[in-house]
DNA sequence: CCGTTATAGTAACGTTTGTTAGCATGCGGG
DNA sequence: CCCGCATGCTAACAAACGTTACTATAACGG
């Protein structure tokens, strides 16, 4: 393996998003970021382990930057889902609904790591505790998807909704991936479930605006 | 370390029990089989490496009855919760929602291990697959309850009803543990949001031997 | 009292991991 | 053309882990 070809002079970066790539598509594949290795990282990149330290640090700073890249695809894919449902505000929210689990099932590795480990995760990467938590953009998010849908003069129960909505989105999601051999029932239904509760409260006096 | 005291000949399960209670308490600390090393439950219970090895073929031996007994326990917790909650049977599906997630978030660890672990939980220790997964028990007391809510000509929606609850429950647990530095409002109203459902069905029509 | 044996320890092995030191080499500017 | 530096590799280290082989000793049966 003796540099069959080598990057020219300034391209350095090409190996360095190859690296975030690859590292990527393991985590994903794993679903652990302790199972993640440098030199699996290095071999799936077509390069040898020290070579992947010209361009991080150490380990953490490479899953650091995988994390927060999903962390940002995942919250993406909420907005873009919503934006792509109009303008209706429950309409937005249970497509947004429907993203979230879509998207966690559909990369069960990455959803576990952003949102349900505490050791294996995004935790234990040495995380700024400054800088705000990546995951934080996506609850808002939601938070934000829910407090469109309530009156104004609820809005304060957003919150409490909103983390109704997500922890049944979340349970759905992450007992799918934990438990796959289960019969679980289709995930629709669960998320229209789920949806009941915010359902009730934007029902609790008809928005003016709307009349078909 | 030679030998402070050594135990009497027909004494030897001591030790082992002394050995899956100190795994069992690094587990809950550690929320990680792989963090649990044989090492350290060897010095944790005051004694060698190689001594449990007198006692478990290997560490997934080892590992298998601490988190079959886990199971257990919290499969316990729940139906004591239940049977102290007199007969009725919202009553008893109530208390034993309360009691999954009281007992979820006390040991964070063991919840995690059981209930929220692909790689690094109850998953690789090479459970039989011909004998039931142990965290069947507790799914079977959850779709009891929920089944004993409904009417009998409803009964066919319990396993339904009894996902959606289930999901949400852990939702409710796991995210607090994964993410605690979180806002998260009172588990209680969460647990009575997660009851709605199953209340909506309960209430299709008033049970006849229940007029106070 | 003496030997058998359960109980525990010492030492070590092989593997995997993150990481570092030092070396080769080819691209590109002067 | 040639020297410097970016690029990547080889070799290796130290630590941690599961696990095994072998040894020592104290307790009990005879």
């Amino acid at each position: 393996m003796t540099a069959p070809h080598r990057r020219r002079r300034g391209t350095g970066h090409e190996l360095r998003d190859l690296v975030v790539r690859v590292a990527t598509d393991l985590l994903a594949q794993l679903g652990d970021v302790d199972a993640v290795t440098m030199r699996s990282v290095a071999t799936a990149a077509g390069v040898t382990a020290p070579s992947v330290y010209r361009h991080f640090p150490d380990k953490q700073a490479l899953l650091r930057v995988v994390v927060a890249e999903r962390f940002a695809a995942f919250t993406d894919e909420l907005r873009t889902a919503a934006d792509s449902a109009g303008e209706v505000p429950l309409l937005r929210l249970e497509a947004m609904s429907r993203a979230y689990v879509r998207s966690g099932l559909h990369r069960p590795g990455h959803y576990r790591v952003l949102f349900s480990a505490t050791n294996a995760g995004a935790a234990g990467l040495g995380l700024d505790p400054d800088t705000e938590h990546p995951g934080a953009a996506s609850h808002r998010a939601l938070l934000d998807a829910v407090a469109a849908c309530v009156q104004a003069e609820r809005r304060d129960v957003a919150p409490m909704l909103a983390t109704e909505l997500w922890a049944s989105l979340h349970g759905i999601v992450d007992l799918r991936i934990t438990k796959p051999d289960m019969p679980w029932p289709d995930p629709d239904a669960l998320i229209d479930a789920a949806l009941t509760a915010v359902r009730a409260a934007a029902a609790t006096r008809p928005r003016p605006q709307e009349a078909p």
